[in-house]
DNA sequence: ACAAAGGTTAGCAAATATGCTAATCTTATA
DNA sequence: TATAAGATTAGCATATTTGCTAACCTTTGT
């Protein structure tokens, strides 16, 4: 079982696998969980862009499924603005439990 | 009870003062929780920056108290370099028992 | 069909984070 | 004290995200 992290070590020295490994199988469903917050809040993604004083597109561009690219700064003034609190959390590996428990928990 | 949040909206519309809310006020302590995930892990900043092929000083910058630009792209591989998940949500405004919960669950 | 509202996409300049080097500070330990 | 490992900081070029505009697609309702 040694291999297998030695072979993926290897693949991510390369920076363009590292790119598409996060974005393509790393996935972290972020996008859903944005335009879940804004529908519970009752918000377009217009009204929520004029909130954290950004436009539409934006906004669109982070419910987006295939965009990876998120930072905190602007996660956290979405949260906010859709009246929750944004956890960030270096947890265990998750079983499957743990996925449905947290699905439950959060929105 | 309206006028806070008229008050807040118009402050906010200062970009410097957004920025400096986000930094001075809005604290989600990121830093100890990647310096918390490295130590459990028995990694050193140098290692865990050879581990995601970058430098230690990046790692240090993380780590630092006063630091608020994290991305979740490099979140995520500081957190899977050190054998755990990042998990993302989006949370009911929390209580101090949730915290308390909170802090039992991560690391 | 038409209009309006909600959502998506492309493209670009400006802002911000990342990667990097080198210097410096801390701490542990021989 | 001297040495080495661990950590912090500054400064800069490169890479990435953000904010923005404008065009376009979808859906809903008349």
């Amino acid at each position: 079982m040694k291999k297998v992290k030695t072979y993926m070590d290897k693949l991510m020295e390369d920076k363009e696998f590292r790119k598409r490994f996060d974005e393509e199988y790393q996935n972290l469903c972020i996008g859903e969980q944005v335009a879940r917050a804004r529908h519970q809040a009752h918000l377009t993604q217009s009204a929520l862009a004029k909130r954290i004083h950004t436009t539409k597109s934006a906004i669109s561009r982070y419910e987006s499924a295939d965009y990876s690219g998120y930072s905190l700064p602007l996660l956290n003034r979405i949260a906010n603005a859709c009246g929750t609190d944004l956890r960030i959390i270096f947890s265990a590996k998750q079983t499957k439990d743990d996925l449905r428990i947290a699905r439950q928990n959060s929105l």
